[in-house]
DNA sequence: TTTTATTGATTACACATGTAATCCAACCCT
DNA sequence: AGGGTTGGATTACATGTGTAATCAATAAAA
């Protein structure tokens, strides 16, 4: 899959938000990060040449569209990483979490219905 | 947190497997991926400067040790990953890898523990 | 002892990344 | 119509990363 960087990551998210959408609606979404918009304006193109998102001209500006889907991408992302830190296995990572991050009730919650289905499907 | 790329890691985790450890040691735990010796000495060099790991001279060579704990490491990496792609939940991801990736039995059982677990603890 | 092999230190070098600035063409305002 | 403005393209530039090669000092071998 497409690699894309921290900074990369963050405009394809806001780009996930809404899409089409023109370079000056999305550096608009990203104005709690403090970045010029010549900086976001690069982090697009860049994004373009990795064929993660892609455009179509409308009259002197772009409308820009992703190529990956969110979920796609999120679980590649989580797939490759667990792989590198923890074997494959995601039990490790949540149990790393119970310990220092403190799951929160919700999360808890979330994890028994996900269980819950996994056990109605297999086992 | 220190940053260690992915390449640094590696040695870190076999340096983890045990230490204080010479170079030639991790060279040799390191034979499955193909790295130049010089490589790997680069990285340990890199980890140094980091402060990820430090050494101490035995004779003419070094014995290296880390710095870092492997498992305060992992717990900082999720943690950080957990919070740029899932907003700092967990559940989202382990949802993503039960569509996906399957969960296997094992994370599973290891799941519904954590979360017996947790029960206990917090309420 | 002269040669060779080993070890860490220094240097190399292309590509990625964060963070813009400059350039040029099209558009809008006066 | 001329000048500022806006949009994308191109260029910039330091630092990080992957992947070594070279250098210099020392230890081991012949």
């Amino acid at each position: 899959m497409i690699e894309i960087s921290k900074t990369e990551f963050e405009v394809m998210d806001a780009l996930w938000q809404s899409y089409p959408a023109s370079a000056s609606d999305i550096i608009e979404r990203l104005q709690h990060k403090d970045w010029h918009e010549k900086t976001v304006k690069t982090l697009l193109s860049r994004l373009v040449s990795k064929k993660a998102i892609d455009f179509e001209k409308q009259q002197r500006s772009y409308l820009y569209f992703p190529l990956v889907e969110k979920s796609a991408y999120l679980a590649n992302e989580s797939s490759s990483i667990v792989s590198r830190l923890f074997a494959g296995r995601v039990a490790p990572l949540v149990a790393g979490f119970a310990d220092t991050d403190s799951l929160s009730r919700q999360d808890v919650d979330e994890l028994k219905a996900l269980i819950d289905q996994w056990e109605k499907d297999n086992g």
